[in-house]
DNA sequence: ATTATACTGAACCACATGGTTCAGTATTCA
DNA sequence: TGAATACTGAACCATGTGGTTCAGTATAAT
């Protein structure tokens, strides 16, 4: 089952493939994102959160452990409390990927207007 | 198994959830990008992506429904032929959620809520 | 020294995902 | 008309996901 992909394309809009997977796989997830909005805020530590969103703490973990896997939550053990934090990552590349898909789609749909465009003149 | 987070949030970092979740679920794959990327520069239709990214035919159907149910892709039966192509979303909830987290992180210290008033307005 | 707190790991569950094959149907081509 | 093409749907498979419980361990508080 797997890639070998793009194996025609030189497109510059894959930097780091799998890395796009983790983040982008990361933020599918409403409670991660709500996670990453509360750590936004302030830090806090596993029990924390598994209060604030009403999970136990082992499924607050496995939130915690895949956003760690994508880099954008780092945590710490301090005591017997995990402290989680923000970062390290800034979605640089998944910002790029976005940007570049936009302005595809731009072009996409003005060559869709033109077309058009001539649809209608033909007809 | 079902939500209810956020019930002590008021953040407007979450213009439809479910969006979100389905388009960042979509870019989730390398193959779904990677067939985005190729719509980017030309429409194609099933058996064209099949071929290009060596899965059966209804494999790529099943990203493509994937991608249509983000409304990433629009698709069209012509004859026997399915037409697919970029659209109708531009992604601009992922784009703004992504730069307020961004923000976010640079201004680590500055109040998030701040921030969550300029894109209420917004939005 | 006990007890309460904060977490961890393993095992489990139901359902989703990414893929396949196979047996169709609907079009188009010759 | 008959054959090739393009897709569809159902069934299946292995693995992943989002959650749980339960039985621990390590640390902190009394």
């Amino acid at each position: 089952m797997r890639p070998k992909h793009f194996a025609d394309q030189t497109s510059e809009l894959r930097p780091a493939r799998s890395k796009l997977d983790a983040a982008f796989g990361a933020l599918a997830d409403p409670t991660r994102r709500g996670i990453l909005e509360r750590l936004g805020r302030k830090d806090a530590a596993i029990s924390e959160l598994a209060d604030a969103f009403d999970i136990t703490l082992t499924g607050i973990r496995k939130h915690v452990g895949v956003l760690e896997a994508a880099g954008l939550v780092t945590t710490e053990k301090i005591g017997r409390v995990r402290r989680c934090r923000l970062g390290p990552r800034r979605l640089d590349d998944e910002t790029a990927w976005i940007a570049a898909y936009r302005r595809t789609l731009e072009g996409r749909l003005n060559r869709l207007g033109e077309f058009l465009e001539r649809t209608r003149e033909r007809q």
